[in-house]
DNA sequence: AGGCAAAATGTAAAAAAGCAACATAAAATT
DNA sequence: AATTTTATGTTGCTTTTTTACATTTTGCCT
């Protein structure tokens, strides 16, 4: 998979494309909910380009024709959530310098996670998280063991037996009382913690299932009967946030969302319901922004 | 105004409307993937109506028009879950919507945030944070709490004195020892949370400086004396991607960053040390190991 | 049953939106 | 400066949606 999302397309045409394409980025970019409905009429007005140039720009930004482009925008709108950028913040260049490396970073690390995430094998850990009987989640280290407690609020929400340990003690005394039924994620972002990877072969003794969210090349996915890749981009500056922070977090998102789907409409059904009752979704008043 | 959303509504009209509503409802709710993106030509002619009525039929679903009605089914679709897929949609199709789903939603949080953040505010904080003598964070609920822990996780590693609470038992505790020196941050996507509304006020009745990341309506925000502003509807995420995660994960990133320049090359040592510390602990012992 | 109003649905033409083909302007390259 | 390439605009055509009106169906009353 080599696609990026359109908000993503979208800020890199605003910053790198020709002139027009400039423009009518920004113009998107500063109001999706508007643009996500305007005729191409309206926003070669606004963007001071002609119409075909909207349709040309959609196209390059991957779409099949302008109606695809405003699908693709309403389901951002949806997910992302309403948002209407009234006056858009101006900030120095040293402000603007900090923003972009964050964002940046963000938005690479989820393209990167993106890319080399494969949905068979998450459909797969998916599977056996319905199946088992007790999930632990095992991590360790600053992006590692919040990964894991995530992991626990999600599937925890799931309604499934889930327990998160970030403590290497809990974790052995965990994996001890392992059996057949238990599934173990196993997060380490160099995969060579130790109390991690031990835990994992004596789980895998008991006859535990054994999911690596961890780098592929080392000793713990070894160890783990599946390994999802999760690798941090050794970052150049020591204090600079370590952006692989997105990636674990794209990474359980995806395991939670497909193990929803996966534990069957019935349930899902009243979820997305309140969902969307909450998010006001269904709302003829489409100025007032939402929260996601 | 309606109460329920468009599948639901599609779902009465297919129980109990006329003729050719019901053809078409079921049509739609059979594949509603095709008919967000066809045309009302060949809606019509699957179902046996004319196309006429399938605009009046959207407009009865308080629709304004086809295209609204659209829109709606696109996000649907993006929220819903792939359960409202018809089973014959191949499995590549449903993986390629996840990872869209929750990469497109990630990325939109990050646009918003990045968009919305505001630096003067993250620069006074940062300063605030330099100059503390203590720092406390309180969190509470699945995000807020997971962002506290990480914010704590941040600061620390810049030489920051700073703990997190995400009891409010202990968030109370923590608050009633703060003095002039001390720097609260409340993190809390409603921001009604009490244990952290309360804890804002006593702590800066104690005359420590507070920092409110949360919704800027809400009281939490009043309360506290600055607001970065963090939106988030409380019980929408379910089961979804819940894309305000990234957008908090931004917002702390850019705090700890920013601290980290205003604290200058003095951060690198401290975080050399951590390092060699975590480096040695890593292979020899295993009770604390690192994954990060 | 037959007839009549009300609702539902269909037909055809207009309006709106999107698009393709070609023309022109800008830019890069030589 | 000439030439090629690329980007953008103009015009008119196609698709899609909607309006206005005609027709059918349905339910109801005598």
């Amino acid at each position: 998979m080599t696609t990026t999302d359109i908000v993503n397309r979208l800020r890199i045409w605003a910053a790198d494309g020709s002139k027009a394409e400039r423009r009518l980025a920004e113009i998107i970019l500063s109001d999706i909910e508007y643009a996500s409905r305007a005729p191409i009429a309206d926003l070669a007005l606004r963007a001071g380009v002609s119409e075909p140039t909207v349709t040309r720009f959609c196209r390059s930004l991957g779409c099949e024709g302008v109606r695809e482009f405003k699908f693709k925008l309403a389901q951002v709108l949806a997910i992302g959530g309403l948002y209407l950028f009234p006056e858009p913040l101006v900030r120095d260049e040293r402000d603007a310098r900090v923003v972009d490396a964050v964002a940046d970073g963000a938005a690479a690390a989820i393209q990167r996670a993106r890319d080399t995430t494969d949905m068979s094998t998450v459909n797969a850990v998916a599977e056996m998280a319905v199946n088992a009987g007790q999930i632990c989640v095992f991590g360790s280290g600053g992006v590692s063991s919040l990964g894991a407690v995530e992991m626990q609020n999600r599937l925890f929400r799931l309604g499934l037996s889930v327990v998160a340990h970030t403590d290497g003690q809990m974790q052995r005394m965990q994996s001890a009382v392992c059996d057949k039924k238990s599934l173990v994620f196993a997060i380490s972002a160099s995969g060579q913690a130790t109390s991690i990877i031990e835990s994992v072969r004596v789980a895998r003794q008991y006859g535990a299932r054994t999911v690596a969210i961890t780098n592929p090349g080392s000793d713990l996915a070894k160890e783990a009967e599946v390994c999802l890749p999760f690798v941090i981009a050794p970052d150049t500056q020591l204090y600079k946030p370590t952006a692989g922070r997105y990636s674990l977090l794209f990474i359980i998102d995806l395991i939670a969302m497909t193990t929803a789907e996966m534990i069957g409409p019935s349930v899902l059904e009243g979820l997305r319901r309140i969902r969307i009752s909450l998010s006001g979704l269904n709302m003829s008043d489409p100025g007032r922004p939402v929260g996601d």
